[in-house]
DNA sequence: TCCTCCGATTTTGTTAACAATATATCGGCC
DNA sequence: GGCCGATATATTGTTAACAAAATCGGAGGA
Protein backbone atom coordinates (compact mmCIF):
# COMPACT_ATOMS: atom_id res chain seq x y z
CA UNK A 1 0.00 0.00 0.00
CA UNK A 2 2.02 3.04 -0.92
CA UNK A 3 1.01 5.67 0.71
CA UNK A 4 1.19 8.53 -2.04
CA UNK A 5 -0.53 6.82 -4.24
CA UNK A 6 -3.99 7.51 -4.11
CA UNK A 7 -5.77 10.68 -5.78
CA UNK A 8 -1.86 11.80 -6.82
CA UNK A 9 -2.00 11.36 -10.26
CA UNK A 10 1.10 12.64 -11.63
CA UNK A 11 4.69 13.80 -10.32
CA UNK A 12 4.52 17.12 -11.09
CA UNK A 13 0.82 17.59 -9.66
CA UNK A 14 2.20 15.89 -6.39
CA UNK A 15 5.18 18.02 -6.22
CA UNK A 16 3.38 21.35 -6.44
CA UNK A 17 1.00 20.03 -3.52
CA UNK A 18 3.21 19.15 -1.18
CA UNK A 19 5.04 22.25 -1.72
CA UNK A 20 2.32 24.89 -1.80
CA UNK A 21 0.64 22.87 1.52
CA UNK A 22 4.29 23.02 3.33
CA UNK A 23 4.03 26.86 2.52
CA UNK A 24 0.48 27.29 3.80
CA UNK A 25 0.63 25.37 6.64
CA UNK A 26 3.76 27.38 7.60
CA UNK A 27 2.10 30.34 7.30
CA UNK A 28 3.63 32.04 4.48
CA UNK A 29 0.72 32.26 2.52
CA UNK A 30 -1.77 33.95 4.08
CA UNK A 31 -5.23 32.99 4.25
CA UNK A 32 -7.50 34.72 2.00
CA UNK A 33 -4.30 34.67 -0.64
CA UNK A 34 -4.79 34.45 -4.64
CA UNK A 35 -3.21 31.24 -6.04
CA UNK A 36 -3.43 32.55 -9.59
CA UNK A 37 -2.45 29.29 -11.47
CA UNK A 38 -0.66 31.22 -13.95
CA UNK A 39 1.70 32.65 -10.94
CA UNK A 40 1.81 28.93 -9.49
CA UNK A 41 3.04 27.38 -12.97
CA UNK A 42 5.75 29.97 -13.29
CA UNK A 43 6.96 29.78 -9.52
CA UNK A 44 6.95 25.73 -10.36
CA UNK A 45 8.08 25.43 -13.46
CA UNK A 46 5.60 23.60 -14.89
CA UNK A 47 2.19 23.93 -17.01
CA UNK A 48 -0.94 24.70 -15.60
CA UNK A 49 -2.34 21.63 -15.61
CA UNK A 50 -0.81 20.14 -12.58
CA UNK A 51 -1.03 23.43 -11.26
CA UNK A 52 -4.84 22.79 -11.59
CA UNK A 53 -4.47 19.10 -10.10
CA UNK A 54 -2.61 20.63 -6.92
CA UNK A 55 -5.09 22.88 -6.43
CA UNK A 56 -7.96 20.30 -6.73
CA UNK A 57 -6.19 17.99 -4.15
CA UNK A 58 -5.60 21.03 -1.68
CA UNK A 59 -9.29 22.25 -2.25
CA UNK A 60 -10.25 18.59 -1.01
CA UNK A 61 -7.51 18.73 1.83
CA UNK A 62 -9.98 21.42 2.96
CA UNK A 63 -7.27 24.24 3.52
CA UNK A 64 -7.71 26.07 -0.10
CA UNK A 65 -11.10 27.10 -1.20
CA UNK A 66 -11.98 27.11 -5.61
CA UNK A 67 -14.75 29.12 -6.61
CA UNK A 68 -15.35 28.38 -10.13
CA UNK A 69 -14.75 30.55 -13.05
CA UNK A 70 -12.66 32.76 -10.27
CA UNK A 71 -10.05 31.05 -8.97
CA UNK A 72 -8.68 29.69 -5.77
CA UNK A 73 -7.54 31.40 -2.25
CA UNK A 74 -5.99 29.80 0.75
CA UNK A 75 -8.76 29.35 2.87
CA UNK A 76 -10.08 31.42 5.77
CA UNK A 77 -11.17 29.64 8.57
CA UNK A 78 -14.09 31.08 10.45
CA UNK A 79 -15.33 30.36 14.19
CA UNK A 80 -18.08 28.22 12.87
CA UNK A 81 -15.80 26.22 10.32
CA UNK A 82 -13.39 25.36 13.32
CA UNK A 83 -16.25 24.10 15.67
CA UNK A 84 -17.62 21.72 12.74
CA UNK A 85 -13.77 20.89 12.40
CA UNK A 86 -13.10 19.87 16.34
CA UNK A 87 -16.68 18.15 16.85
CA UNK A 88 -15.64 16.14 13.27
CA UNK A 89 -12.25 15.82 14.83
CA UNK A 90 -13.49 14.26 18.36
CA UNK A 91 -15.94 11.82 16.80
CA UNK A 92 -13.43 9.96 14.61
CA UNK A 93 -10.23 10.22 17.09
CA UNK A 94 -13.01 8.65 20.22
CA UNK A 95 -13.91 6.44 17.31
CA UNK A 96 -10.20 5.74 16.29
CA UNK A 97 -9.83 5.21 20.48
CA UNK A 98 -12.58 2.88 20.79
CA UNK A 99 -11.38 0.41 18.09
CA UNK A 100 -7.77 0.99 19.31
CA UNK A 101 -8.44 -0.42 22.75
CA UNK A 102 -10.78 -3.74 21.13
CA UNK A 103 -7.67 -4.52 19.41
CA UNK A 104 -5.05 -4.23 22.06
CA UNK A 105 -2.15 -6.51 22.14
CA UNK A 106 0.61 -6.18 24.39
CA UNK A 107 2.71 -4.24 22.05
CA UNK A 108 0.28 -1.44 21.35
CA UNK A 109 0.65 -0.29 25.02
CA UNK A 110 3.65 -0.73 25.32
CA UNK A 111 4.09 1.29 22.40
CA UNK A 112 2.28 4.03 23.62
CA UNK A 113 3.79 4.44 26.82
CA UNK A 114 7.04 4.74 24.78
CA UNK A 115 5.78 7.32 22.65
CA UNK A 116 4.51 9.23 26.05
CA UNK A 117 7.94 8.54 27.66
CA UNK A 118 9.31 10.90 24.84
CA UNK A 119 6.46 13.33 25.49
CA UNK A 120 6.86 13.77 28.76
CA UNK A 121 10.97 14.65 28.44
CA UNK A 122 9.96 17.17 25.96
CA UNK A 123 7.79 19.13 27.93
CA UNK A 124 9.51 19.00 30.97
CA UNK A 125 12.47 21.02 28.85
CA UNK A 126 10.10 23.38 27.45
CA UNK A 127 8.36 24.06 30.87
CA UNK A 128 4.85 25.90 29.71
CA UNK A 129 5.35 25.08 26.22
CA UNK A 130 4.82 24.17 22.65
CA UNK A 131 3.47 20.32 22.72
CA UNK A 132 0.48 20.12 21.19
CA UNK A 133 1.91 22.08 18.45
CA UNK A 134 4.75 20.05 16.41
CA UNK A 135 4.41 16.73 15.42
CA UNK A 136 4.86 15.73 19.08
CA UNK A 137 1.47 15.50 20.06
CA UNK A 138 0.02 14.67 16.58
CA UNK A 139 2.17 11.58 16.67
CA UNK A 140 0.02 10.46 19.65
CA UNK A 141 -3.23 10.32 17.79
CA UNK A 142 -1.78 9.29 14.40
CA UNK A 143 -0.61 6.11 16.78
CA UNK A 144 -3.47 5.56 18.05
CA UNK A 145 -5.62 5.79 14.52
CA UNK A 146 -3.26 3.71 13.13
CA UNK A 147 -3.33 1.45 16.22
CA UNK A 148 -7.21 1.49 15.32
CA UNK A 149 -6.92 -0.76 12.22
CA UNK A 150 -8.93 1.50 10.25
CA UNK A 151 -7.81 3.09 7.41
CA UNK A 152 -10.03 5.33 6.66
CA UNK A 153 -9.77 7.08 9.83
CA UNK A 154 -6.18 7.52 9.44
CA UNK A 155 -6.41 8.83 5.84
CA UNK A 156 -8.92 11.79 6.99
CA UNK A 157 -7.20 12.38 9.93
CA UNK A 158 -3.69 12.66 7.84
CA UNK A 159 -5.31 14.03 5.11
CA UNK A 160 -7.88 16.45 5.91
CA UNK A 161 -8.30 17.33 9.38
CA UNK A 162 -4.94 18.04 10.51
CA UNK A 163 -4.00 20.25 7.65
CA UNK A 164 -7.02 22.16 8.91
CA UNK A 165 -6.24 22.18 12.14
CA UNK A 166 -2.67 23.53 11.09
CA UNK A 167 -4.32 26.12 9.13
CA UNK A 168 -6.06 27.18 12.07
CA UNK A 169 -3.20 27.94 14.09
CA UNK A 170 -2.03 29.72 11.55
CA UNK A 171 -3.12 32.27 12.70
CA UNK A 172 -3.25 32.27 16.07
CA UNK A 173 -0.18 31.34 16.85
CA UNK A 174 1.67 29.44 19.88
CA UNK A 175 -2.00 28.80 20.62
CA UNK A 176 -2.75 25.64 23.12
CA UNK A 177 0.59 25.80 25.66
CA UNK A 178 -1.74 23.73 28.29
CA UNK A 179 1.18 20.74 27.77
CA UNK A 180 0.95 19.38 31.35
CA UNK A 181 -2.53 18.43 31.32
CA UNK A 182 -2.53 17.42 27.63
CA UNK A 183 -0.13 15.32 28.93
CA UNK A 184 -1.44 13.55 31.46
CA UNK A 185 -4.89 13.41 29.46
CA UNK A 186 -2.84 11.57 27.04
CA UNK A 187 -1.46 9.09 29.32
CA UNK A 188 -5.30 8.08 31.13
CA UNK A 189 -6.20 7.24 27.21
CA UNK A 190 -3.18 5.34 27.00
CA UNK A 191 -4.25 3.26 29.78
CA UNK A 192 -7.69 2.92 29.03
CA UNK A 193 -6.44 1.53 25.59
CA UNK A 194 -4.05 -0.34 27.19
CA UNK A 195 -6.56 -2.22 29.40
CA UNK A 196 -8.90 -2.95 26.32
CA UNK A 197 -11.99 -0.64 27.56
CA UNK A 198 -12.85 0.88 24.66
CA UNK A 199 -15.74 2.89 26.26
CA UNK A 200 -13.68 4.73 28.25
CA UNK A 201 -10.74 5.49 25.82
CA UNK A 202 -13.50 6.55 24.07
CA UNK A 203 -14.95 8.91 26.48
CA UNK A 204 -11.69 10.05 27.31
CA UNK A 205 -10.44 11.16 23.85
CA UNK A 206 -13.70 13.12 23.64
CA UNK A 207 -13.13 14.92 26.54
CA UNK A 208 -9.62 15.34 25.81
CA UNK A 209 -10.13 17.10 22.08
CA UNK A 210 -13.31 19.08 23.84
CA UNK A 211 -10.86 20.82 26.31
CA UNK A 212 -8.28 21.18 23.14
CA UNK A 213 -11.09 23.51 21.33
CA UNK A 214 -12.79 25.10 24.69
CA UNK A 215 -9.12 26.19 24.85
CA UNK A 216 -8.42 27.28 21.07
CA UNK A 217 -12.20 29.06 21.58
CA UNK A 218 -10.61 31.13 24.35
CA UNK A 219 -8.30 33.03 21.76
CA UNK A 220 -10.55 32.76 19.04
CA UNK A 221 -12.92 35.04 20.73
CA UNK A 222 -10.85 38.93 20.30
CA UNK A 223 -9.85 38.14 16.79
CA UNK A 224 -11.63 39.45 13.69
CA UNK A 225 -13.84 35.97 12.65
CA UNK A 226 -16.10 36.18 9.33
CA UNK A 227 -16.63 33.99 7.32
CA UNK A 228 -18.10 34.84 4.08
CA UNK A 229 -21.79 33.39 3.16
CA UNK B 1 -23.44 28.54 -0.24
CA UNK B 2 -23.52 26.94 -3.20
CA UNK B 3 -23.93 23.00 -3.26
CA UNK B 4 -22.10 22.24 -6.25
CA UNK B 5 -19.25 24.82 -5.66
CA UNK B 6 -16.81 23.15 -3.82
CA UNK B 7 -14.01 21.37 -5.84
CA UNK B 8 -16.08 21.21 -8.93
CA UNK B 9 -13.85 23.09 -11.36
CA UNK B 10 -15.29 23.56 -14.26
CA UNK B 11 -18.57 23.10 -16.26
CA UNK B 12 -17.80 19.83 -18.72
CA UNK B 13 -15.66 18.06 -15.52
CA UNK B 14 -18.92 18.40 -13.38
CA UNK B 15 -20.76 16.73 -16.15
CA UNK B 16 -18.91 13.98 -16.52
CA UNK B 17 -18.29 13.17 -13.12
CA UNK B 18 -22.28 13.44 -12.25
CA UNK B 19 -22.66 10.83 -15.16
CA UNK B 20 -19.96 8.14 -14.57
CA UNK B 21 -20.84 8.31 -10.87
CA UNK B 22 -24.64 7.70 -11.39
CA UNK B 23 -23.23 5.08 -13.82
CA UNK B 24 -21.33 3.68 -11.56
CA UNK B 25 -24.05 3.58 -9.06
CA UNK B 26 -26.82 2.17 -10.98
CA UNK B 27 -24.22 -1.07 -11.51
CA UNK B 28 -24.01 -0.24 -15.23
CA UNK B 29 -20.25 -0.41 -14.90
CA UNK B 30 -18.98 -3.00 -12.49
CA UNK B 31 -16.48 -3.30 -9.84
CA UNK B 32 -12.80 -3.45 -11.19
CA UNK B 33 -13.86 -1.98 -15.06
CA UNK B 34 -11.21 0.05 -16.51
CA UNK B 35 -11.85 3.42 -16.70
CA UNK B 36 -9.71 4.49 -19.79
CA UNK B 37 -9.53 8.18 -20.37
CA UNK B 38 -9.43 8.26 -23.76
CA UNK B 39 -12.79 6.13 -24.06
CA UNK B 40 -14.92 8.53 -21.76
CA UNK B 41 -13.25 11.47 -23.51
CA UNK B 42 -15.34 9.77 -26.59
CA UNK B 43 -18.06 8.78 -24.80
CA UNK B 44 -18.88 12.23 -23.25
CA UNK B 45 -18.11 14.22 -26.15
CA UNK B 46 -15.45 16.46 -24.30
CA UNK B 47 -11.60 16.35 -23.95
CA UNK B 48 -9.24 14.48 -21.40
CA UNK B 49 -8.68 17.47 -19.16
CA UNK B 50 -12.25 17.32 -17.95
CA UNK B 51 -12.72 13.56 -17.83
CA UNK B 52 -9.38 13.71 -15.84
CA UNK B 53 -10.53 15.89 -13.55
CA UNK B 54 -13.86 14.00 -12.88
CA UNK B 55 -11.50 10.69 -12.51
CA UNK B 56 -9.79 12.57 -9.89
CA UNK B 57 -12.93 13.75 -7.63
CA UNK B 58 -14.63 10.23 -8.05
CA UNK B 59 -11.61 9.35 -6.46
CA UNK B 60 -11.81 11.45 -3.73
CA UNK B 61 -15.70 10.21 -3.21
CA UNK B 62 -13.57 6.67 -2.72
CA UNK B 63 -16.11 4.55 -5.90
CA UNK B 64 -13.26 5.00 -8.17
CA UNK B 65 -9.20 4.08 -7.81
CA UNK B 66 -6.45 5.17 -9.22
CA UNK B 67 -3.34 3.92 -9.93
CA UNK B 68 -0.45 6.56 -10.94
CA UNK B 69 0.87 5.88 -14.21
CA UNK B 70 -1.54 3.08 -14.52
CA UNK B 71 -5.18 3.90 -14.60
CA UNK B 72 -8.39 4.32 -12.86
CA UNK B 73 -10.74 1.75 -12.13
CA UNK B 74 -14.20 1.08 -10.77
CA UNK B 75 -13.27 0.24 -7.15
CA UNK B 76 -14.05 -2.93 -5.61
CA UNK B 77 -14.40 -2.92 -2.43
CA UNK B 78 -13.45 -5.67 0.27
CA UNK B 79 -14.95 -6.88 3.51
CA UNK B 80 -12.46 -4.90 5.07
CA UNK B 81 -13.04 -1.78 3.29
CA UNK B 82 -16.78 -2.14 3.96
CA UNK B 83 -15.92 -2.86 8.03
CA UNK B 84 -13.98 0.36 7.82
CA UNK B 85 -16.51 2.77 5.70
CA UNK B 86 -19.03 1.26 8.35
CA UNK B 87 -17.58 2.32 11.71
CA UNK B 88 -16.78 5.46 10.11
CA UNK B 89 -20.07 5.98 9.35
CA UNK B 90 -20.67 4.88 12.82
CA UNK B 91 -18.98 7.83 14.36
CA UNK B 92 -20.47 10.43 11.95
CA UNK B 93 -23.43 9.55 12.52
CA UNK B 94 -23.73 9.20 16.33
CA UNK B 95 -21.94 11.96 16.45
CA UNK B 96 -24.99 14.22 14.12
CA UNK B 97 -27.43 12.28 16.31
CA UNK B 98 -25.88 13.85 19.40
CA UNK B 99 -25.83 17.50 17.99
CA UNK B 100 -29.00 17.52 16.51
CA UNK B 101 -30.39 16.66 19.95
CA UNK B 102 -28.60 19.29 21.31
CA UNK B 103 -29.81 21.99 18.84
CA UNK B 104 -33.55 20.47 18.85
CA UNK B 105 -36.32 22.67 18.29
CA UNK B 106 -39.80 21.94 18.23
CA UNK B 107 -39.37 22.82 14.36
CA UNK B 108 -36.80 19.39 14.13
CA UNK B 109 -38.93 16.96 16.22
CA UNK B 110 -42.02 18.01 13.63
CA UNK B 111 -39.69 17.55 10.72
CA UNK B 112 -38.33 13.70 11.94
CA UNK B 113 -41.79 12.32 12.49
CA UNK B 114 -43.52 13.68 9.71
CA UNK B 115 -40.93 12.29 7.67
CA UNK B 116 -41.32 8.80 9.29
CA UNK B 117 -44.94 8.64 8.72
CA UNK B 118 -44.02 8.90 4.77
CA UNK B 119 -41.61 5.85 5.31
CA UNK B 120 -44.14 3.97 7.20
CA UNK B 121 -46.43 4.18 4.34
CA UNK B 122 -43.75 3.05 1.93
CA UNK B 123 -42.70 0.29 3.99
CA UNK B 124 -46.93 -1.34 4.43
CA UNK B 125 -47.00 -0.90 0.63
CA UNK B 126 -43.74 -3.05 0.27
CA UNK B 127 -44.04 -5.32 3.38
CA UNK B 128 -40.79 -6.86 3.55
CA UNK B 129 -39.44 -4.56 1.07
CA UNK B 130 -36.69 -2.00 0.14
CA UNK B 131 -37.47 0.56 2.33
CA UNK B 132 -33.29 0.87 3.04
CA UNK B 133 -32.22 0.88 -0.45
CA UNK B 134 -33.63 3.86 -2.15
CA UNK B 135 -33.52 7.87 -0.66
CA UNK B 136 -36.05 6.86 1.42
CA UNK B 137 -33.98 5.67 4.63
CA UNK B 138 -31.23 7.97 3.49
CA UNK B 139 -32.85 10.80 3.88
CA UNK B 140 -33.60 10.36 7.42
CA UNK B 141 -29.96 9.88 8.04
CA UNK B 142 -29.32 12.87 5.73
CA UNK B 143 -32.31 15.35 7.69
CA UNK B 144 -30.23 14.46 10.61
CA UNK B 145 -27.54 15.34 9.81
CA UNK B 146 -28.63 18.61 8.38
CA UNK B 147 -30.29 19.08 11.97
CA UNK B 148 -26.55 18.60 13.15
CA UNK B 149 -25.74 22.24 11.89
CA UNK B 150 -22.30 20.85 11.05
CA UNK B 151 -21.89 21.04 7.41
CA UNK B 152 -18.49 18.85 7.51
CA UNK B 153 -20.77 16.06 9.08
CA UNK B 154 -23.05 16.72 6.17
CA UNK B 155 -20.67 16.81 3.33
CA UNK B 156 -18.65 13.68 4.04
CA UNK B 157 -21.60 11.76 4.47
CA UNK B 158 -23.18 12.88 1.19
CA UNK B 159 -19.67 12.63 -0.61
CA UNK B 160 -17.88 9.71 0.63
CA UNK B 161 -19.66 7.92 2.57
CA UNK B 162 -22.88 7.26 0.88
CA UNK B 163 -21.64 6.62 -2.36
CA UNK B 164 -19.19 3.94 -1.24
CA UNK B 165 -22.37 2.09 0.59
CA UNK B 166 -23.94 2.43 -2.73
CA UNK B 167 -21.23 0.82 -4.26
CA UNK B 168 -21.37 -2.04 -1.86
CA UNK B 169 -25.30 -2.71 -2.92
CA UNK B 170 -23.92 -3.04 -6.29
CA UNK B 171 -22.80 -6.31 -5.93
CA UNK B 172 -25.45 -7.44 -3.16
CA UNK B 173 -28.69 -6.39 -4.89
CA UNK B 174 -31.64 -5.82 -2.76
CA UNK B 175 -29.25 -5.91 0.34
CA UNK B 176 -30.90 -5.49 3.57
CA UNK B 177 -34.48 -6.16 3.48
CA UNK B 178 -34.96 -5.71 7.24
CA UNK B 179 -37.27 -2.82 6.71
CA UNK B 180 -39.67 -2.70 9.54
CA UNK B 181 -36.74 -3.59 12.46
CA UNK B 182 -34.81 -0.19 10.54
CA UNK B 183 -38.04 1.81 10.96
CA UNK B 184 -38.77 1.31 14.54
CA UNK B 185 -35.35 1.73 15.22
CA UNK B 186 -35.38 5.05 13.52
CA UNK B 187 -38.57 6.19 15.06
CA UNK B 188 -36.79 5.95 18.81
CA UNK B 189 -33.85 7.57 17.34
CA UNK B 190 -36.55 10.59 16.23
CA UNK B 191 -37.83 10.45 19.59
CA UNK B 192 -34.89 10.74 21.69
CA UNK B 193 -33.38 13.82 18.88
CA UNK B 194 -36.78 15.49 20.14
CA UNK B 195 -36.15 14.89 23.51
CA UNK B 196 -32.66 16.61 23.37
CA UNK B 197 -31.32 13.35 24.96
CA UNK B 198 -27.54 13.51 22.49
CA UNK B 199 -26.41 10.50 24.45
CA UNK B 200 -29.24 8.21 23.79
CA UNK B 201 -29.31 9.29 20.44
CA UNK B 202 -25.79 8.93 19.67
CA UNK B 203 -26.19 5.45 21.46
CA UNK B 204 -29.13 4.39 19.54
CA UNK B 205 -27.77 5.81 16.18
CA UNK B 206 -24.54 3.62 16.88
CA UNK B 207 -26.74 0.67 17.63
CA UNK B 208 -28.90 0.81 14.54
CA UNK B 209 -25.79 1.50 11.93
CA UNK B 210 -24.11 -1.61 13.60
CA UNK B 211 -27.04 -3.31 13.31
CA UNK B 212 -26.62 -2.51 9.57
CA UNK B 213 -23.76 -3.95 9.22
CA UNK B 214 -24.24 -7.02 10.68
CA UNK B 215 -26.79 -7.60 8.09
CA UNK B 216 -24.72 -7.06 5.30
CA UNK B 217 -22.19 -8.46 7.03
CA UNK B 218 -23.99 -11.89 6.83
CA UNK B 219 -24.79 -11.46 3.37
CA UNK B 220 -20.87 -10.45 2.70
CA UNK B 221 -19.84 -13.81 3.94
CA UNK B 222 -20.82 -15.96 0.67
CA UNK B 223 -19.69 -14.09 -2.39
CA UNK B 224 -15.85 -14.44 -3.25
CA UNK B 225 -14.22 -11.14 -1.55
CA UNK B 226 -10.68 -10.58 -1.71
CA UNK B 227 -9.27 -7.20 -1.65
CA UNK B 228 -5.97 -7.06 -3.00
CA UNK B 229 -3.13 -5.62 -0.77
C1' DT C 1 8.67 -26.06 -22.46
C1' DC C 2 9.69 -22.20 -19.92
C1' DC C 3 12.10 -18.04 -19.03
C1' DT C 4 14.17 -13.67 -20.38
C1' DC C 5 14.88 -9.83 -23.05
C1' DC C 6 13.55 -6.59 -26.41
C1' DG C 7 10.49 -3.86 -29.20
C1' DA C 8 5.86 -2.20 -30.46
C1' DT C 9 1.66 -0.34 -28.83
C1' DT C 10 -1.29 1.62 -25.80
C1' DT C 11 -2.17 4.73 -21.99
C1' DT C 12 -1.13 8.20 -18.87
C1' DG C 13 1.46 12.70 -17.77
C1' DT C 14 2.54 17.22 -19.52
C1' DT C 15 2.58 21.09 -22.38
C1' DA C 16 1.12 25.16 -25.02
C1' DA C 17 -2.43 27.37 -27.57
C1' DC C 18 -7.50 28.53 -27.90
C1' DA C 19 -12.18 29.88 -26.03
C1' DA C 20 -15.21 31.59 -22.54
C1' DT C 21 -16.03 33.87 -18.40
C1' DA C 22 -15.38 37.16 -14.80
C1' DT C 23 -13.01 41.28 -13.20
C1' DA C 24 -11.23 45.91 -13.68
C1' DT C 25 -10.96 50.30 -16.12
C1' DC C 26 -12.58 54.19 -18.43
C1' DG C 27 -15.99 57.12 -20.61
C1' DG C 28 -20.57 58.85 -20.69
C1' DC C 29 -24.72 60.27 -18.44
C1' DC C 30 -27.76 61.83 -14.80
C1' DG D 1 -19.69 64.54 -8.24
C1' DG D 2 -21.56 59.98 -8.28
C1' DC D 3 -23.51 56.15 -10.77
C1' DC D 4 -24.17 53.18 -14.80
C1' DG D 5 -22.67 50.85 -18.89
C1' DA D 6 -19.33 49.37 -22.47
C1' DT D 7 -14.86 48.13 -23.50
C1' DA D 8 -10.42 46.04 -22.24
C1' DT D 9 -7.78 43.10 -19.53
C1' DA D 10 -6.73 39.22 -17.01
C1' DT D 11 -7.89 34.62 -15.44
C1' DT D 12 -10.02 30.30 -15.66
C1' DG D 13 -12.00 26.36 -18.62
C1' DT D 14 -11.04 23.50 -22.59
C1' DT D 15 -8.70 21.48 -26.32
C1' DA D 16 -5.28 19.03 -29.11
C1' DA D 17 -0.60 17.72 -29.71
C1' DC D 18 3.73 16.02 -27.50
C1' DA D 19 6.56 13.16 -24.18
C1' DA D 20 7.21 9.51 -21.01
C1' DA D 21 5.92 5.45 -18.76
C1' DA D 22 3.82 0.92 -18.47
C1' DT D 23 1.84 -3.06 -20.50
C1' DC D 24 1.64 -6.60 -23.91
C1' DG D 25 3.44 -9.56 -27.49
C1' DG D 26 6.87 -12.14 -29.65
C1' DA D 27 11.56 -13.75 -30.68
C1' DG D 28 15.47 -15.88 -28.92
C1' DG D 29 17.85 -18.82 -25.96
C1' DA D 30 18.50 -22.11 -22.04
Amino acid sequence: MLTKSEESRGVAAERVALALQEEILAGRLAPGSRLGEVALAERFEVSRGPVRSALNQLADAGIVTIVPNSGARVREMGREDARALYEVRAALEAEAARLAAGQADARSGETLTQLLGQHAQEVSSHPQGAYLQGPGDRDFHIVIARLSGNPLILRYLTRELYPQLSLLRVKHRNVTGRGQAALLEHRRIAEAIACGDGEVAALLMRRHIRASWEALEAQLAAPSEESEA
